[in-house]
DNA sequence: CTGAAAGCGCTTACAG
DNA sequence: CTGAAAGCGCTTACAG
């Protein structure tokens, strides 16, 4: 029967409530709210007799409802510039796992660019949901949600290699990608090459002088007293490799490159391939990520493993920690991601 | 100050209502109902305050306030057995990006096999977000989803294209991939190969004998009474193009193959490789999707392409004229996805 | 261990 | 055009 004032969709019948299950059970609502919330002072056999009226009635506790008297939400929001490229998408596909298995449901929220609007927006839209925030900060749109989020909404962000030690309150987790790419430019070096160029995915403007990864890059040629040529700006998409990597192609002086992420990679490799450099006979590539294709390319990538799955996992795990205990969440870095060696790098052609 | 038996998390001061809205403006808390609800009878003068005074203190409506009140909540959710896996991403893309223009809220639910259990836990899940449902019926959990999903419910779903006519209440959203497979064969059987093997994604056990996609294969196949080789299973990564891949990349016999989708391609153009096939001139290969990579492998990727994210904007646009008009959803086909010849496919080599 | 009361922040008819 | 009342389905102290 329809409640007077409350018109349900069409066809969908007013769902069991707290209350049918306490009539059917002879208890009080009440009663029946300490049941689902696993309240320890309860009779047994009431507990019994509760629990199984539940299931004979296929109650399930009203999201809304719990979330306006508790003002607690099962809920994480995942606040990306992007859902689709490959890191993102394997970070939120972490989360999502974590978040399951812990009966959180989960939202996404995409800001769309820096605009302060479009900014405002995305965190408007987050605040709104009612649960933790999970900010994805690898680019500028969500770097500048996570510095304007508003204190006080339980939060974790993903980011880059901080520049500098972070605060010891910073919620942030990430993977060293600065020494990451340090390390892969000192295997090309090591093969002799005499510099490495770096093709870019898009910096922060926090880190001035470009991201986390260039840093790395440009640790690693100084300590080896190499050339630091001009990175070449590129994007996130195997089209922006493609288009920024045939400078690098047409320049008979690079013998080795860098990419910001195996995409770029790709598009790379295929200007390689039409400007008739090989790889890596000519020219040396890495890539970064590992995603799932860079194994399968031919020849197939050199690149440096990030664990993105993880990272998900573990953002969400600190958020999950700080909403349902009130651990305080700081910086947390996870395991060094590990150079791959394939077919793509090798040894620096004999001076001709 | 905190009300008393309502906690807030640590730190957040209890927002803004209605009433200190209604206080504010010296109206009563129905008036502001009315003004943010867009309720027409209201003299503007008084809409005129009370939306200045929302401005001033930064009002914004519980949503969980409203979704108990009203019976609707603002949000979709996009249940699905995966979210990384290229069309499943572009679709989802294409949702939040409607959703967003109109305000909604999107969830992701995930069901993780075609299990009885994970597949009622996640209906029960996406159920209790209490929006709108958006299922990728692509693979057997998806589509088990969608058979189960309780009724009444507003939901659409993205599927393969039919087997039959459907029922005309069916809120199915697809584009013809059976017609653009048998094209696709077509092409390569046009270009003189004999016959035309498939590297199979999963099917449904709904299309008995495999996906639509296998069925445009075969269809073509029949019609040009060509030998229909048996379908290599594979699965949709790299990895699982190449394993199976390699089985392909054995037989002499094989000069065309389309595959379910272009990471299957792109592992299977490895297994070539490392069999010493050249790619077109010894095989022929055929994609699917047009994913962000296809066109810059080397040899690029013949491929058909999908418009996945025009699916995510259909599918939402439908749900959300089903939620807020009532408008009756149907069957809907959108354009056929259309073949993109690239380096991949060429003139079978003449017989030895 | 269990129940009666009050309240979360909105919306919905119903009056006026 | 605007307000007073009731209710959405829960949870939270407070009694007992």
């Amino acid at each position: 029967m329809p409640v007077a004032g409350h018109p349900r969709g069409p066809g969908a019948p007013r769902s069991v409530s707290i209350r049918d299950v306490a009539n059917a059970a002879g208890v009080s609502h009440q009663t029946v709210s300490r049941v689902i919330n696993g309240h320890p002072r309860v009779r047994p056999a009431t507990r019994a007799r509760v629990e199984a009226v539940i299931a004979e009635l296929g109650f399930r506790r009203s999201v809304a409802a719990h979330a306006l008297a508790s003002g607690r939400t099962r809920s994480v929001t995942v606040l990306t510039a992007n859902t689709t490229h490959y890191g993102r998408a394997a970070l939120l596909r972490g989360v999502e796992e974590a978040a399951r298995a812990a009966s959180y449901a989960v939202g996404i929220c995409v800001v769309e660019s820096e605009e302060p609007r479009a900014v405002r927006d995305a965190l408007d839209r987050a605040t709104d949901a009612g649960g933790g925030l999970i900010v994805i900060a690898y680019d500028e749109p969500g770097l500048r949600a996570l510095e304007q989020a508003p204190a006080g909404l339980p939060l974790v962000a993903a980011v880059e290699t901080p520049a500098a030690a972070p605060p010891a309150a910073s919620p942030w987790v990430w993977t060293d990608d600065r020494r990451a790419a340090r390390e892969a430019t000192e295997h090309l070096l090591g093969l002799g090459h005499r510099t490495v160029h770096y093709l870019a995915i898009p910096s922060t403007t926090r880190s001035r002088g470009g991201s986390q990864r260039a840093a790395g890059w440009r640790e690693a040629l100084t300590r080896a007293s190499a050339a630091v040529p001009e990175p070449v700006a590129a994007g996130w998409t195997p089209a922006e490799g493609y288009a920024a990597g045939r400078r690098l192609a047409a320049d008979p002086g690079v013998t080795a490159v860098l990419c910001g992420n195996d995409d770029l990679a790709l598009g790379l490799l295929r200007a390689l391939h039409e400007a008739g450099r090989r790889v890596p006979e000519d020219v040396s590539v890495v890539g970064f990520d590992d995603a799932p294709h860079a194994a399968y390319l031919a020849p197939a990538l050199t690149t440096v493993r990030q664990d993105f799955h993880e990272v998900g996992r573990v953002c969400f795990g600190r958020l999950h920690g700080l909403i349902e205990g009130g651990a305080p969440v700081g910086p947390h870095a996870l395991a060094t991601p590990r150079l791959t060696v394939r077919e793509s790098t090798g040894p620096a052609a004999p001076p001709a």
